[in-house]
DNA sequence: TGATTAAGTTAGAGCCTATAACATATGTAA
DNA sequence: TTACATATGTTATAGGCTCTAACTTAATCA
């Protein structure tokens, strides 16, 4: 078994390798999660993937285009991941909004990585774009949930605002978390403890009965 | 004027630059600003301050160490003026906890480069234990100031839970501020009415009357 | 089949980190 | 004051990384 998408993959024995692109960021995944953000090289990757150092500029114009696909991809999983931890619980009520902040916090402690290398991309302004756009999509699940808890239109704003307090409050838990500047919190603290406390707090504040 | 400290420095005469360790700290802290975190180079520092460069290992045991020594001066600084922002404000008010979130953002947008630096680092396990013992002291001024707002001892559960609720978000804010992930927000959504809106739903659902 | 293009290869320029070996001040003790 | 030890510079260099150029092999499609 295991021709594609393995980390240590088979000698190659055909010219052309096939789904370089794909087991590169699969590669580069795993270097990030293994010496964080920035410990990775275009070079090692290549390594790992069993091809020459510069192949991998056949598929990514620099270090910065690799790192945005990885980025760009684990946005669309990251949503994903929000919108099934909101479909958990009925609409409207609070646990459906926990449900999101759960799964961001998830994510996080599970890719810690990758989730540190979302947001730290200050340069690299060609993609950032689709990353922003990809980003505003995240936020709409959480404002959409949060209107729906509010009975207000996702858009009003109150419900902005809860839902930016909301997200405030869960990213930097989530940051806090993996940076394990919380290690207090780490034992005595259940995120679900958490999300509950901080979604009724501030819904609550904005009205909800 | 201008033979310490300055970025260009003058032509050094002496075969000893006298006071290189505090000036490559200069540097590097506005290499950081200008390019990002990772946006410097021990070289470029080194060409910036008149020396040669290798001239930086004399004083930085390796890159890891400069950027630890510069991140433990940021956080002095940030404790400090996170002090000051409370003591703007009567004991025990949502002000002076406010107020503790508003030098913390001010920080974030004054020095964002050095601020995303004070999160990034997972590797250099050395200084981590100092920088670790720092951060905990910016811990305490909020612990204690919601301790103060609440009645309660600094360390009771309930505002140990308000106060991280506080730090999650404001640091959320602070990180999403300057990522500019809330361009939306940037325009709409002042500092201040954010952080007292939060300080009031937090403390308030925390039991404060 | 033959031409074009996609996806590899090797070679190498230029940058960076870090160390070694050497040079020059500075300070302390006799 | 002199002499040694130490701190703080220097040059030179090894080895790694990014990225490009020039070349080669395979796949596609007309």
């Amino acid at each position: 078994m295991s021709e594609s998408h393995d980390t240590l993959p088979d000698r190659r024995t055909t010219y052309h390798h096939g789904d370089l692109r794909e087991q590169l960021l699969a590669v580069v995944r795993e270097l990030v999660e293994v010496h964080g953000p920035d410990g990775f090289s275009v070079a090692e990757a290549a390594r790992r993937a069993g091809v020459s150092t510069a192949a991998p500029y056949k598929h990514f114009k620099d270090r910065t285009e690799l790192m945005n696909a990885l980025v760009s991809d684990a946005m669309d999983r990251l949503a994903e991941q929000m919108a099934q931890g909101r479909d958990r619980f009925a609409v409207g009520t609070y646990e459906s909004v926990a449900g999101i902040g759960q799964a961001y916090i998830d994510f996080a402690k599970a890719e810690p990585g990758v989730f540190r290398l979302m947001f730290s991309l200050t340069e690299g302004h060609e993609e950032d774009d689709i990353l922003h756009q990809k980003g505003n999509l995240c936020r709409d699940i959480v404002d959409r949930a949060c209107g729906a808890c509010l009975g207000a239109e996702a858009n009003s704003p109150v419900s902005m605002l809860s839902a930016y307090i909301l997200w405030t409050s869960v990213h930097g838990h989530a940051f806090l978390s993996i940076d394990k500047k919380n290690k207090v919190e780490a034992e005595d603290l259940d995120d679900w403890d958490f999300l509950m406390a901080v979604s009724r707090a501030v819904l609550d504040a904005s009205g909800r009965r």
